[in-house]
RNA sequence: GGCCCUAUCGUCUAACGGUUAGGACACAGGCUUUUCAAGCCUGGAAUCAGGGUUCGAUUCCCUGUAGGGUCACCA
């Protein structure tokens, strides 16, 4: 590029909600253009006045944010506002006879009599793409093409191609559905003498189908905001995106903003499409999640919490219990959405109210009841008296001293151990409890 | 179907013609202050097939097969 300054763009079209496919497209283009001190600028392909809608491109935006891969905001272009521009490219190809009005002969429902065609000159293209090599195709199977309903209406192609012209767009890294779209977008260069830019297409993501991640097939788990509602962190999600299909050829694995754009490499891009694979994306969400700082882990926490069923109880405000409860949480969560979800399902009622206990479940496997309130009620001297209960269990039989505590604490045959219950719960709260469960057991 | 692209463990991938084909996620087994979770240790798991080229192919070439993309007056 001879120092020439490198120029990227991101072209969604707001017809849909921001897709991870398309941000992990813009995160490359954001990674290259970062790393070459290039600029990246953001263009909305709202043409189609049907299906552009203003709040998907809000989604877009705003979810650009929460990743911060941010593009050129400040200068926002908009093919809906650039009818003239085309409509002078179209009238000077129509003027040197690269383009004409073409009467059609079979019109479809809602087509024009009339439309503007590209003469195509029918030559073999070849372009070098980055990631793939060379690319060869024979251009005279795509016929004269349309690139305009009319000098006001330009199709996509001719807007495309004279945009990234005008916006000096040097590097064109989008999706591998744009390889086919190639051959035609450079006829076009030629004909209205803009140079040709540098292509790279990437693997396109794909479902565990091995289908084209789409909305209607895969529902929201294709769009940006669906794992953001979720609670995954951007970092991880950014870590995640760059991993599919890209990698450093080293065994690292975690990577921040900064590493990505130090070291990612655009020829160093898989060229077959890959899956995004959810279960990846949790792993290193839960690696982000246990790194954080204790105060963002906290304010998440309590975030959710308040999402939750037990906003307004006590506990919920008690800063000794968070901190003990976030011990508790980040042993079981990959995402922050988790918190609210098993707070919910009720597995931590016992944190909150007193469980119902089952007489039945109170003794560890062949142990009588009678056994099992003597345990819980020489836990209870000890608590009272502060000695270590662990010696006990040791020469009575862990199982049989644990497991009648723990259940009496929790009332669930699945909790964290009883140690970790008695300090969340407070001495005092815990002796009522055992008290309960052994006047059940002597009943 | 035409055209184009692609092909290493289940998944994401490493290996500038010579490796016991490496790592990560997931999975299985084991360990741990009962259970669950987490953690730690161990393990199973791949070069699509067939031809070439070469002393030697995961790697280069061809064919087949499979998968994907694209064939709009949508972007």
């Amino acid at each position: 590029m001879n120092g020439q300054k490198v120029i990227v763009r991101f072209p969604p079209s707001p017809t849909g909600p921001f897709h991870v496919g398309n941000a992990r497209t813009f995160l490359f283009n954001y990674l290259f253009a970062k790393q070459k001190s290039g600029s990246i600028a953001f263009r909305l392909e709202d043409t189609d006045s049907e299906r552009s809608k203003k709040e998907y491109a809000d989604d877009i935006i705003e979810n650009l944010k929460w990743l911060g891969i941010e593009p050129d905001f400040d200068n926002i272009v908009k093919q809906s506002e650039r009818k003239e521009i085309y409509k002078k490219y179209l009238q000077k190809l129509l003027d040197q006879g690269k383009a004409y009005l073409s009467k059609e002969a079979e019109i479809g429902e809602g087509q024009r009599e009339e439309v503007i065609r590209f003469k195509n000159p029918n030559k073999k293209i070849k372009f070098s793409d980055l990631v793939r090599g060379e690319i060869e195709f024979e251009t005279n199977d795509l016929g004269d093409f349309v690139i305009a309903k009319s000098l006001e209406e330009p199709v996509y192609h001719l807007a495309v191609v004279v945009d990234d012209f005008e916006m000096g767009v040097t590097h064109i890294i989008r999706g591998e559905d744009g390889i086919s779209n190639t051959p035609r977008q450079i006829l076009i260069q030629e004909a209205i003498g803009a140079p040709r830019p540098i292509y790279a297409h990437l693997p396109i993501m794909l479902a565990t189908d091995k289908t084209k991640l789409s909305k209607r097939k895969h529902g929201e788990k294709v769009s940006v905001s669906f794992y953001r509602e979720a609670g995954y962190l951007s970092q991880a999600m950014i870590n995640f995106l760059a991993l599919v299909g890209w990698n450093p050829g080293t065994n690292q694995e975690i990577f921040s903003m900064e590493e990505l754009i130090k070291k990612f490499d655009i020829t160093k891009v898989q060229k077959g499409g890959a899956i995004f694979n959810v279960e990846k994306l949790n792993w290193l969400n839960r690696e982000y999640i246990l790194h954080a700082s204790h105060e963002f882990q906290i304010s998440n926490l309590k975030f959710q919490i308040n999402k939750s069923k037990f906003k307004n109880h006590k506990n919920s405000k008690d800063e000794n219990f968070i901190v003990k409860f976030l011990k508790i949480m980040l042993d079981r969560i990959y995402r922050w959405g988790e918190v609210k979800e098993i707070l919910n399902a009720g597995e931590f009622d016992y944190l909150f109210e007193e469980p119902e206990l089952d007489k039945s479940k109170i003794c560890w496997q062949k142990e009588t009841p009678q056994k099992a309130a003597e345990h819980l009620n020489k836990i209870l001297e000890f608590l009272e008296n502060n000695i270590k209960i662990i010696p006990y269990a040791e020469e009575q039989g862990k199982g049989d001293v644990l497991w009648p505590l723990r259940y009496a604490l929790s009332g669930k045959e699945k909790s964290p151990d009883p140690f970790t219950l008695i300090d969340i719960l407070s001495p005092e709260t815990s002796q009522k409890r055992i008290k309960k469960a052994i006047e059940i057991l002597e009943k």
